[in-house]
DNA sequence: AGACAACATTGACCGAGATCAATCGGCTTC
DNA sequence: GAAGCCGATTGATCTCGGTCAATGTTGTCT
């Protein structure tokens, strides 16, 4: 999951399940603070997230952290680059994952639609990426909380009327880590968010859009 | 090509030229300054750079600009997502280009170990740029223009006794939009690491490494 | 060669966001 | 329910890198 604004806004593009009655689910289940895999482990499964949120990160050898992705329901994680895993992945919650075995991703042999649905969901994650470069390099603190909110409202967002609301399951330090920021930096532009109208914060884990296309709007840098 | 120090710095992975006797040559070129695709343009070819560098591109409504990646020779470029380029691509310098089918990518029924080769490319350009997010949201200017240099000289640098010496061949303000900074700031960096003699500058478009080691330090974070 | 345009460099200044510090609030544990 | 802890928030200050401006350099065109 990354939050750059697609181009094509409206066509979120979220995976439906790959398991149905010739691929029937073998879910693994994971709580949450416990880890799926880690960076360096050799990769055997690759996992669509069924329900719950992990979260992928790196480390810098001084401790600085980067939160590469969060993992929604839909999402796939787990691409290997040279057999191996790049990246930590521990649940934020409570997970349920399908787990597809590698050589699935990397063979067409025994489920040729499979392979090319798993190699197509490796595909838009190069796309997604290119777009939270341009977020990383280039916007600026409350372009990026906006972006982040605005994203996640039309991904898991449930309709209140005009309004949607939504759960953080992560730390104000995690969606910093992801956005390149400091907690504290988080911290004033959601409260600067929130004292425009814009969003309100029902509890610190539970966010409501009052004005969506305000926020779309200050997530692509208009004035606000 | 990313620029953040690869885990493993000794393998930089090169990818080999595709093309063998089974695979001939069909080379393309590609003039300085001319576009090979744009953002939005249906993907039909993938290429893999042989001789020359190109630019991958992004851009905001505002014409802020992001440089996704330089494509330097071994590298392929043209991943589809949805089908379409998301990005702009252009040539730095006069390219040769050996264009690949985009089916080659996506089947594997006319020639499987191209179809791998491709596929593992792609998969490798999702460690690479997961290594780049941490550049991007979690360093300083002086440790990215000191990453940049590390891993240009590494992948591209002639061997001059001690010193390793490579061609510059973008703009200050493509490395800049590279690196998520201005060009103000690349040269500052650049005239600091000078004056700190581990590296020259031979000319604009010329730098000698003189001290890899300080830096490839610099660019992990450490004291200068 | 001379003129012009485009790019690079340097300096002065400014501001967004980082850092440091204090306080608040919610949750866990006994 | 009190104590303690962890994370969130807010405030004060500082700093890195951005912005604006002047000057230097390189390359191209006639």
């Amino acid at each position: 999951m990354y939050v750059t604004i697609p181009r094509d806004y409206t066509a979120a593009a979220v995976l439906a399940p790959l398991f149905n009655e010739t691929r029937p689910r073998t879910e693994t289940r994971l709580k949450a603070k416990s880890y799926l895999y880690f960076e360096g482990d050799p990769v055997d499964w690759l996992y669509q997230v069924i329900t719950g949120v992990v979260r992928l990160t790196r480390l810098l050898a001084d401790g600085r952290r980067q939160v590469i992705a969060f993992g929604y329901p839909g999402d796939i994680v787990g691409f290997p680059s040279n057999g191996d895993h790049h990246t930590d992945c521990d649940a934020l919650t409570e997970t349920s994952l399908q787990p597809y075995r590698r050589s699935y991703l990397e063979s067409g042999e025994c489920d040729p639609i499979l392979h090319q649905e798993l190699f197509q969901a490796a595909l838009r994650e190069i796309s997604a990426m290119q777009d939270h470069f341009m977020m990383l390099g280039r916007k600026s603190a409350t372009e990026k909380v906006a972006s982040f909110l605005s994203v996640l409202a039309e991904r898991v967002g449930q309709d209140l009327g005009d309004n949607k609301q939504f759960k953080l399951p992560m730390l104000r330090s995690d969606i910093a880590d992801f956005l390149g920021l400091t907690t504290e930096t988080v911290c004033r532009a959601l409260t600067q968010l929130r004292k425009s109208k814009i969003i309100a914060i029902e509890n610190i884990h539970t966010v409501v859009v009052l004005r969506p296309t305000a926020l779309l709007g200050l997530s692509l840098g208009e004035r606000d």
